[in-house]
DNA sequence: AATAAAACTGACCATATGGTCAAAAACCGT
DNA sequence: ACGGTTTTTGACCATATGGTCAGTTTTATT
């Protein structure tokens, strides 16, 4: 995907099959952990090129060497942060057990709130501003996986496993009181005593979205266990 | 450093109780609409002042008349936000029964991301960029308006009329919830076809959530009349 | 109509930004 | 050691930005 370097693919055969040098590697990762940092802080029009370059500890040039243009680099940010939506959807699976996979797909997105709430932030915000970037993924990668866990759900529904709900619509709370917790951190720790939600606050604020999510379907469920 | 107006206060007292003469008036509200269009699109930092005076209809040395600093503008912007956001707030009120209770301020919250989807967006911005204008408002009103409620929810529980559920958790799922059909509308346009939710789509979304809601903390529903 | 005050705005400025480039430095196979 | 290739980066540039200001126009008051 880089330059053609010809045959020169597995120079050095080491221990790993890398393809790109340790330094190259190395800088490249800075930039780009830099870059998701201050996208989520500044949004893609305030983050400078400057800054980024500053926190991974590059000249802006070397910066520009890497990633010819903001543009560039932003859209490397966001795929990054698309391969990871990507595996927390898989785990919406198509199993007997709604209280189970609807269960594990909450605990899943959860989850990536919490390890990757600045990725998080960053598909927010691109989506607030109309999506410039993802357009395509919007219409095609999430349209077509929605479609497929309606029919799951429609087909529980069908099955009496769960209530009557407009399937669609169950989905995006589950969204949206997931990523709350990564796009909203800052508001939620407010009212936490300016700190972070600790492991307990977490799980329970996991349990407290499973149940309700749970229940509001007509799914019994099952008591925590201790 | 400041052009003039010394001790110029309250020139004339007109017959009107109105504070601002009618041109006035009028160029304003125009920059304030502008403005959160365009923070809203752009956010803070990708809005430029000439870009706002163009959507207002004014040069740019105009605005800067009305309002000497781009960040002052956004501030006059998240205040009626802010204000609208109280008016929501208040519609969650200590009565009896919650399901009416919740049902009312799902509903208004829910009216309030349809109507004013620009200034929710703006607001999730600011909240995800760290609250840099309205810290005091998450740490003071937000704060104790949050605490007040989440009394009258365990007053709720301890009266048996809801299971118990931790209340901040579900506050949380509440804006969430709601506010994902302003900050996301997008996103659920494009899975809609492109199309924004029809007056039908968006009130059976808006007894989704409710449905859920109410569900999930063990309130009876009351079906839906045709 | 005359005057003063307020409203408006074109032209301008200092600064910051994304991005370039040429030259230097590090790396490479031979 | 040598020639070529890839990395690295300080200096630079064109552009855009927030903001100013002096001069003009409009409005209000007498």
């Amino acid at each position: 995907m880089d330059s053609g370097k010809s045959g020169v693919s597995e120079s050095a055969v080491n221990c790993q099959p890398q393809k790109k040098s340790k330094p190259r590697q190395k800088n490249e990762e800075a930039i780009l952990s830099a870059a998701e940092k201050v996208f989520a802080e500044l949004g893609f029009a305030g983050a400078t090129t400057n800054l980024i370059a500053r926190h991974a500890g590059v000249p802006k040039a070397t910066l520009h060497y890497y990633f010819q243009t903001k543009e560039e680099l932003y859209r490397t940010v966001i795929k990054k942060i698309f391969a990871i939506w990507l595996q927390a959807a898989e785990t919406f699976d198509d199993c007997d057990d709604p209280a189970d996979a609807l269960a594990r797909y909450i605990r899943a997105k959860m989850n990536i709130s919490r390890e990757h709430s600045l990725g998080s932030k960053i598909w927010a915000q691109e989506i607030m501003q109309g999506a410039p970037q993802i357009q395509d993924f919007l219409d095609q990668t999430l349209k077509s996986w929605t479609a497929s866990r309606v029919k799951i759900i429609e087909r529980w529904i069908a099955e009496g496993k769960i209530d009557p709900v407009n399937p669609d619509y169950l989905l995006y709370m589950i969204w949206s009181a997931t990523q709350h917790h990564a796009d909203f951190a800052h508001q939620i720790n407010s009212l936490n005593d300016g700190q972070p939600l600790s492991d307990e606050q977490f799980e329970e604020a996991l349990q407290t979205i499973t149940n309700v999510i749970l229940r509001g379907i007509g799914l019994p469920v099952k008591p925590v266990d201790e």
